[in-house]
DNA sequence: AGCACA
């Protein structure tokens, strides 16, 4: 029907409507700053914003449709566009001519997020992964994992609507930090909107769901695939007795990997207590004590063969020490014995939000709260792939680290995993991005 | 910088 004579046309109707349509708008444009945008012209009688895939733009609908055409007359011939946060706005007509909300889902606050995880398959994130980022705002009451057409997502169940609004406002848009993924995911963006579920049917634990408050949930057999306890080597594989003590070999170790670094990256999974650094062979190992096996068990399996910074350097291979409790130097360059030092922030459960992020305490999970804390500060989790005005600022990931060396050792990178820069002295016991404003941003 | 959702 169209005529396909390569004229350049408008695809959208340039009908007046009293529904216009805004793009271009800043990322999580408010409902109020589009209605700061309209007032002048009149009475702005709904909104929908956060629409389109980068959730920049927006639907506003004025009371009367000589309303809308006076706002959009005005700046079609003003010398100043119009304008949000500094960010010039593009307005158009819409091409409907009422606003329909749809609340019903995804913007009516309930205590249990519906999370899409984008750009990556269902087995790339493993539930321990997503339970781990979201135990920072709360106690993660249950969790079930499944596969829509919208991609991998996950409902996430906390104890009340303001623990998840805290988490979504928090993480949406966000990423998990890459070495939590494996290799091949370049990204990972959360989009997190509202379920409306409130009490999620969990039948058993499994890689696909959880119940963390009923452990004695049974265990599907046939679902449990190595989350939690790989030691059964059907075929005689790793038979290794478990242990609360990992032995990590470090390898391509082109940074320091100090204490404090290691402290960082292991204390995701559960509380370090000691830390002895040695070395074996020419390469480096480390052993990694934590006050019980299932934590160190999640730590092995979320951290094997994963490297500590970015383009494959220090990479990790974890197996179960036969310590079980380690004797160590409170504090020397090598070691660190945690459970003798303590600051309040490393070993003790936080009871108050007085945190580095100010974000609430995590009952059951105080070094998870510790590690989320820093790595949020740090803009890890929180690292922006994409600046205000919606450019990409990076390609994916993290900057690659340089190349130059000194000494064998690296130059610090501009940036670097848990906020730490590699072959940097770290002179206190505590983790290096607690409490440190963020590095770049 | 180009039109929403169950």
């Amino acid at each position: 029907m169209s005529s396909s004579s390569g004229q350049p046309q408008f695809r959208y109707s340039q009908t007046p409507s009293k529904v216009l349509h805004l793009r271009n708008l800043p990322w999580e444009c408010t409902e109020e700053e589009l209605v700061e945008l309209g007032k002048p012209f009149g009475k702005i009688v709904n909104t929908k914003s956060n629409v389109g895939a980068n959730r920049n733009q927006a639907f506003v609908e004025f009371a009367d449709l000589n309303q809308a055409i006076s706002m959009v007359s005005y700046y079609a011939s003003s010398s100043e566009p119009a304008q949000v946060r500094g960010k010039t706005v593009y307005i158009q007509y819409s091409n409907r001519q009422e606003i329909v909300n749809n609340k019903s889902t995804g913007d009516v606050a309930g205590n249990v997020l519906l999370v899409t995880i984008e750009g990556v398959e269902a087995g790339d994130v493993s539930i321990d992964v997503i339970h781990l980022v979201f135990s920072a705002f709360g106690f993660v009451h249950k969790i079930a994992t499944f596969e829509k057409a919208a991609g991998f997502q996950a409902l996430i169940q906390f104890t009340d609507a303001e623990t998840a609004a805290a988490a979504r406002n928090a993480l949406d848009g966000r990423s998990i930090p890459r070495y939590l993924l494996p290799e091949h995911v370049a990204s990972c963006h959360l989009r997190i909107s509202y379920s409306a579920h409130t009490d999620l049917n969990i039948k058993f634990q499994s890689h696909r769901s959880r119940d963390y408050t009923n452990p004695y949930l049974p265990v599907n057999p046939s679902a449990i695939e190595g989350t939690l306890q790989p030691t059964v080597g059907a075929d005689g594989r790793k038979k290794e007795p478990e242990s609360n003590v990992l032995l990590a070999s470090i390898e391509n170790m082109q940074y320091a990997v100090t204490v404090d670094v290691l402290h960082t990256v292991f204390s995701a999974f559960g509380t370090v207590q000691k830390i002895a650094i040695f070395e074996k062979n020419g390469g480096m190992q480390a052993l990694v004590q934590y006050p019980d096996v299932t934590s160190a068990a999640v730590a092995k399996e979320a951290l094997e063969g994963h490297c500590i910074y970015d383009g494959g350097y220090c990479k990790l291979h974890l197996s179960y020490s036969r310590h079980t409790d380690l004797n160590v130097k409170a504090h020397s360059d090598k070691s660190r014995d945690y459970t003798i030092i303590d600051t309040g922030i490393l070993s003790a459960p936080q009871t108050s939000a007085a945190g580095a992020g100010g974000w609430p305490s995590v009952p059951f999970q105080p070094a998870s709260s510790v590690y989320i804390n820093s790595a949020a500060s740090d803009g890890l989790i929180g690292q922006p792939a994409w600046d205000a005005s919606g450019q990409r600022i990076r390609p994916a990931g993290y900057p690659q680290a340089p190349s130059a060396t000194y000494n064998g050792q690296a130059y610090a990178p501009s940036s670097a995993p848990f906020g730490v820069q590699p072959g940097a002295r770290q002179s206190s016991s505590v983790p290096p991005s607690v409490g440190q404003p963020p590095l770049y941003y």
